[in-house]
DNA sequence: GTCTATAGGCTGATAGAC
DNA sequence: GTCTATCAGCCTATAGAC
């Protein structure tokens, strides 16, 4: 029992590491955050990030894997049928919700081409295409006969969402200075926005 | 004649470093970037940034000002009425290219909260999506019906050609991986795709 | 497992020669 | 204007006490 109570502190440890990092690497990037500023906002020392992960770039790894499993299990949960473009977009939104620092890291990594993409990276994003895909191909014949490009469609859904998200903070600081009235509207509603236009244009 | 000869390789000593530094800031950020690194690309002594520009951030300073200046130049030429909503992707994806290093500094800067925006970007990017709003107020009243969020629809322009500016090292070489005979268009290319989008979902 | 102390490398800025 | 040489500061990783 006194094992599994340390063993628990030790999770605790770990977790409140894989926080920290997270935010950090998402919001200040990879080189601008330092082993000591993740220690800090984790409450431990900093030597145990090299102790748990293995250093700093250890840290990353852990992290980026963490998000990307967790965005690979929304997508293959699947789509309900009645409204397939509508469906499909809330799944991007929700992949994306499901970590909230995986867009900027991800989008990081994207700006940053000598640093190839991790293959489970890579195969999980290549997923969330084939979902776009698989929604076209569905569509009544009617619309399909537009025969739209799979690219197109794909980021013209994913893109809006990514820039929604990366874009909350700032746009919250200017729209207050501008116009306190105005209203800044959350990822679903941003999303369900997004369905709407996208069903009209698919259709 | 001979200052004159002076002034100009000096001139270029200082494009060679604003070159180097938009390349090697957009791709790598800013603090993985040395001050060796840009000297090295730029073909010139270390000491000359400091020289030149005031130091690493007056460089930086420098490049996204510049960078501003020049989308803000397009984006006030204005639109031709024609086809209002395909001269407004099409303005976007020039305003990206006018320098192709602007859309990954700015990306980088919306994902860092702590540190603002400068004054004269924000305005540039307000003036952006003014563009949208007056594109959306001058539809004829059957499609203004809809009273789109401008919100919804700017980011909805924006988003995915970012996306698809940020994504081209890695979508090729992912795309040259699984199936060398994909096409990977051009951001013209792609930004027609998007307008014929756009102007059916707003039809 | 967690912490302290420290070593070793790298970075940005600059003084001074040319 | 341009370059060389150098310094002070910060960073990560780690050895060793507890």
């Amino acid at each position: 029992m006194a094992k599994q109570k340390t063993q628990q502190r030790t999770l605790e440890t770990r977790a409140a590491i894989i926080a920290a990092g997270a935010h950090l690497f998402a919001t200040r990037g990879y080189a601008e955050t330092g082993v000591r500023d993740i220690a800090e906002e984790a409450g431990c020392n900093q030597a145990l990030v090299s102790y748990h992960f293995d250093g700093k770039g250890g840290l990353y790894d852990a992290i980026l894997a963490d998000a990307v499993c967790k965005a690979q299990a929304i997508a293959a949960e699947g789509l309900d049928g009645d409204e397939p473009v509508r469906a499909l977009v809330r799944t991007f939104a929700k992949a994306m919700a499901s970590s909230p620092h995986f867009v900027p890291m991800l989008l990081r990594e994207y700006m940053a081409p000598d640093r190839m993409l991790n293959p489970e990276t890579s195969r999980t994003l290549l997923g969330m295409m084939a979902l776009t895909r698989g929604v076209l191909d569905a569509l009544p014949d009617g619309a399909a006969a537009k025969s739209w490009d799979p690219q197109v469609v794909h980021l013209s859904i994913v893109g809006p969402l990514i820039l929604f998200l990366v874009a909350t903070p700032v746009r919250e600081a200017v729209m207050g200075e501008v116009d306190a009235s105005v209203s800044t509207p959350t990822l679903d509603q941003f999303a369900d926005g997004l369905a709407t236009l996208m069903e009209n244009a698919l259709e």
